[in-house]
DNA sequence: CTAGCTTCCTGATAGC
DNA sequence: TGCTATCAGGAAGCTA
């Protein structure tokens, strides 16, 4: 549920509360969530370090500790990360408590417990997390008609589902994929094949709009973020197509419809989103 | 190489 | 009211 929008708001808000403050103990609670290396010396390496910064790639957060190692997470579907004062109430499902010099206390929360973190020194690769097998970041330059054309027009697999492969544009999840084909006027089941230069070069640019609208209409502070324990960061409001089913289509007024593409559920506009080809 | 299925998990909701 | 079935979907692992 967390897609590139929602991971960066999750930067944003850790982040001015975390950077200089050192971990003063590392509390695994559950050590599924550990992928990398075996919980205990995930904890042991962990203790004593200083968080000097903290960075996104696709949907991962990159802790960067001064000593140069770093910690990697994924928060999957359900993941949630707080800065919470010393005494604030446990959530359930808490996973991982990270103790600051600071008194207060970084703490994931996981219902589902998909989520995984990576501790990763600064000799060894960061392959073990496979962050680097990432394709662009939807922000980047490279990311133009020529590169999605390059990379997808010979699939034959729906476009819905290419939109999710983070080989190729890294931090796309279902929401935003459903967001995206709506506003390019695509339908999702659409092969790759049978896409035009009209629709790449229409995704191209409205991939990174449409990521970073997202990105501003999620912004809170630190206050709201804490308020709603984190869940909320995701906020519903300003979607126009994802969810909508049964509702009417903001352009046209028809109804939006559900289908299932890849296993995954899609919402469309079957007026602005017609099978095109 | 890819297509398609299963697994991991719990909670919310739908249906009976 | 209370039970069971289904769905939510990110990513990896598996089989054919």
């Amino acid at each position: 549920m967390p897609e590139l929008p929602e991971v960066e708001t999750v930067k944003r808000i850790v982040a001015p509360q975390i950077i200089g403050s050192v971990i003063q103990k590392a509390k695994v609670l559950n050590g599924k969530i550990i992928a990398y290396p075996a919980a205990e010396q995930f904890a042991d390496r962990l203790s004593g370090q200083r968080f000097s910064g903290l960075d996104r790639r696709g949907k991962f957060l990159i802790f960067q500790l001064e000593t140069g190692d770093r910690l990697f997470l994924h928060l999957r579907m359900t993941g949630q990360l707080l800065v919470t004062p010393k005494e604030f109430p446990s959530e359930k499902h808490t996973h991982l408590v990270l103790h600051l010099d600071n008194g207060t206390q970084l703490r994931y929360i996981d219902v589902r417990r998909f989520g995984r973190f990576w501790y990763i020194g600064k000799e060894e690769s960061e392959s073990i997390t496979g962050i680097d097998k990432l394709g662009l970041e939807p922000f980047d330059e490279q990311l133009t008609a020529e590169y999605l054309k390059s990379k997808l027009s010979r699939k034959k697999k729906p476009i819905k589902e290419m939109l999710h492969d983070q080989f190729v544009v890294a931090g796309i999840g279902n929401i935003y994929s459903d967001e995206i084909l709506y506003l390019c006027g695509i339908y999702p089941e659409t092969k790759c094949t049978d896409l035009t230069n009209a629709d790449w070069e229409k995704l191209s640019r409205i991939i990174p709009q449409e990521l970073s609208l997202a990105i501003k209409e999620n912004e809170m502070s630190a206050e709201e973020y804490l308020a709603g324990k984190g869940k909320k960061y995701r906020n519903m409001p300003f979607l126009k197509s994802y969810g909508h089913k049964g509702m009417p289509c903001p352009i046209c007024g028809s109804i939006f419809e559900r289908i299932t593409v890849g296993g995954r559920s899609s919402c469309y506009c079957p007026k602005c989103q017609k099978a095109s080809h």
